[in-house]
DNA sequence: GTCTATAGTATGATAGAC
DNA sequence: GTCTATCATACTATAGAC
């Protein structure tokens, strides 16, 4: 018999992912959930720590796998955009582990952890993860030696709005695109079709340091 | 005299643009205009006609604008994809008639009106500037004959999420590089450093089309 | 652990006096 | 056109019985 707590998390990653995080209300949750109002509260303490406890399910096992991935492209003498970028592949997909659609569940969460003013998971993730993220960067940066760091500062946070927009309003474009081609695009390709899209686009000439 | 309704709309784009749509209450607004809480309602029914109403006082200048520079740059016989993209700083400019902060403002409210689920502003866009948009997608298809429609429509969507993300996410990503580089970035500049990076991604050969 | 009942707060909208 | 007062509704959170 599934717990009270799992039916909780379960149902709020579902709806989280969907409607985002403010925009889904406990009586939401407790209700596709099927339990009772006050239970949030009793198993979690408040929204605020149920969100913090979604997301830690997913980067707790997200953040130490791309880590290890980055550790592995760091041992070669050189990489390039591509090689540090398809360090996410594999993380991602392994958060099947924790739910068959974890990998979409994941990056749509994040999509809003961004987009919403959720400042408490910033720095939640920063404390706990801050050494993942900063390692990516900086591998980012050995790829693209001839790039500012200024400019790869920017690059990389086009980049994620790039894949977080593309997440979140995903289910929209899917059904555009469906329309307009007459052919489904897989939640999961669309992060493939991504891929050569940002690494093109950070690795190109920077004008400014072309002056 | 500033007229109430005037003083309602200014408030509403500054708040809309810097907490988004529904994080903004018509009791901000009217607050931060001075005016009645009923007022709003007097003046445009509805919360909902009042966002249509702002931002369709920036849309009824941005599009036709747009849809000008597009013609004539149709005129050529070939032209890039840099060059199609740069038909949209003109346009994007001539907001500050619209208000002196206008671009900033527009591309902030495009943001929240996408990752916001406000289903009625894209249909509102497309009756009114369908037109447009197809034609920006067509011209840009004209500039990328390598690539498929569909990889073409997701690298496009791929491009609006990057702009939406560094300009909603602007102000926080503005003071974080003000921490690391200690340089600061003007909202400005954020669009122009996006132009290289997307103009790269969409021109990226297709990796699909090379199997 | 689970429930009901409810406190306390915020929202969009409106009726009606002026 | 502008105001006050208020309605109806939604939300998070909690106290207290079982």
């Amino acid at each position: 018999m599934v717990k009270t707590k799992d039916k909780i998390i379960l149902a709020a990653e579902k709806l989280f992912s969907e409607h985002g995080f403010e925009q889904t209300s406990l009586r939401q949750i407790t209700s596709e959930a099927d339990v009772n109002l006050a239970s949030v509260n009793y198993h979690f303490g408040s929204k605020k720590s149920l969100i913090q406890a979604v997301m830690s399910r997913y980067q707790s096992v997200f953040m130490p796998a791309l880590d290890e991935q980055l550790s592995r492209l760091a041992e070669h003498e050189t990489y390039s955009t591509t090689d540090v970028l398809a360090c996410i592949t594999a993380p991602l997909i392994a958060l099947r582990q924790v739910r068959i659609d974890g990998p979409v569940i994941y990056l749509r969460l994040l999509g809003f952890a961004y987009s919403e003013i959720q400042g408490h998971l910033r720095k939640f993730t920063m404390t706990h993860f801050g050494h993942v993220v900063q390692r990516f960067f900086e591998m980012i940066q050995q790829a693209n030696p001839h790039l500012s760091r200024k400019t790869l500062f920017w690059r990389l946070h086009f980049s994620l709005g790039a894949m977080l927009f593309a997440q979140v309003s995903g289910q929209a474009l899917r059904e555009i695109a469906l329309a307009d081609f007459g052919e489904e695009t897989q939640a999961e390709e669309t992060f493939l079709k991504l891929l050569p899209f940002v690494a093109a686009g950070i690795a190109a000439d920077d004008p400014e340091s072309q002056i």
